[in-house]
DNA sequence: GTCTATACGCGGATAGAC
DNA sequence: GTCTATCCGCGTATAGAC
């Protein structure tokens, strides 16, 4: 598919990132629905319409094709995060508006909060090696944000890794777990509608177990 | 191993069952770790010490040792929630009770919570098949309850899927993912010092998600 | 009932033509 | 850079001796 008419093939960087990018994609969908090992080269490959050889020479293997894949998801998630940050000063806004950039982060990927979460049930290559660190920043900056919180009184005193594993599980979970989530809600967890109730219902939630008030009334 | 002295092998159902056991005890331990596609027969051969083709003796494939250890799993899940229901009268101690029977079950056996979590992230073979129904009754289940709770006053009014989904994420995410909560913690969550500390944020949590009051003061 | 040996397919990775 | 063809190891499952 998608023979391009061409007569000599120009020298240099090709203007179009060939289809790198369609290789990604089909590998970002196929690790996430069949996790690391129960992904195939095969299957990847005919999913965006390549052969398996032809992967090959984007990618050395199947792990620096994940590594990829798991890269790209945790710099877009990085910048998502950096991007609502120091929004307002009030602490619960800036709260609220990480929670709903999660939230919304998650529910335009679908592949993103299972791929995560695979990677810590799995005790992953990329979580548990060169990204191990990074990803303990990260809890580690959630457990400082909340235990700020508390320190401003703006928290309810209480343990704060509990409180951060709790809100952590609440986000993956929901958008992980899409058939458990499906057959709760009864409708497509990753449509506009239901992403803007659980938008809501997050935001609520995180203030109730912060504070015991819901922020709403 | 476990060679009993035996003379012509009696008639019937053995009274020790043979070494069924230490077979399913293997296979969810590595189903647990691995996942479906990435156990082997091989390694939960050698993980109990026996050949693969002694398994095959009593199991026909590995799918159906697989549906093995997981109805085993919800079987004494299921046989520990009707043994805590119905324990009270009061709305909040009832779901006190289901909560911390939960948590200590799910901490007493570190895979459990793991293998199911699996089955929705994988959209696996026991949730989406067989025992699909069984799952959704659970979820009605909670919705149910919760449903009740705000129509008796006790729980504040929101959305009961909204809820539930949170609060079953809350609970299975910390016992499945175990790399982040012990690097969230600095502790291995299945002590016993740390299943307590569990047992009461999660009463507390559950209890502000529901109220807005940790119920403790 | 458990073992050894093996059939058979699939998955990751490479060689070499075009 | 992409293709076809192939190597090789691993995984499920079975056959047949003991």
């Amino acid at each position: 598919m998608q023979k391009v008419a061409h007569t000599k093939r120009r020298r240099g960087r090709p203007v179009i990132p060939v289809e790198t990018s369609a290789v990604l994609s089909a590998a970002r969908q196929v690790f996430a629905s069949a996790g690391y090992r129960g992904a195939s080269m095969s299957n990847i490959a005919k999913t965006c319409g390549v052969t398996k050889a032809a992967i090959y020479n984007h990618y050395s293997s199947k792990e620096s094709l994940y590594f990829a894949v798991l890269e790209e998801i945790v710099a877009s998630l990085g910048g998502m995060i950096e991007g609502v940050t120091g929004e307002s000063d009030e602490f619960f806004q800036s709260l609220d508006a990480l929670g709903e950039g999660v939230v919304r982060y998650f529910g335009a990927r679908p592949d993103a909060a299972r791929l995560i979460l695979r990677e810590f049930v799995d005790n992953g290559p990329f979580q548990s090696g060169p990204m191990a660190s990074l990803f303990d920043q990260v809890l580690q900056g959630v457990v400082s944000l909340l235990s700020m919180g508390m320190a401003m009184g703006e928290i309810t005193s209480q343990d704060p890794q509990q409180l951060a594993g709790s809100v952590i599980g609440l986000h993956l979970h929901w958008f992980a777990a899409r058939p458990m989530t499906e057959s709760l809600i009864g409708a497509d967890p990753f449509s506009e509608a239901e992403i803007d109730k659980r938008v809501s219902s997050v935001k609520a939630q995180v203030r109730m177990l912060c504070t015991g008030d819901s922020g709403i009334g």
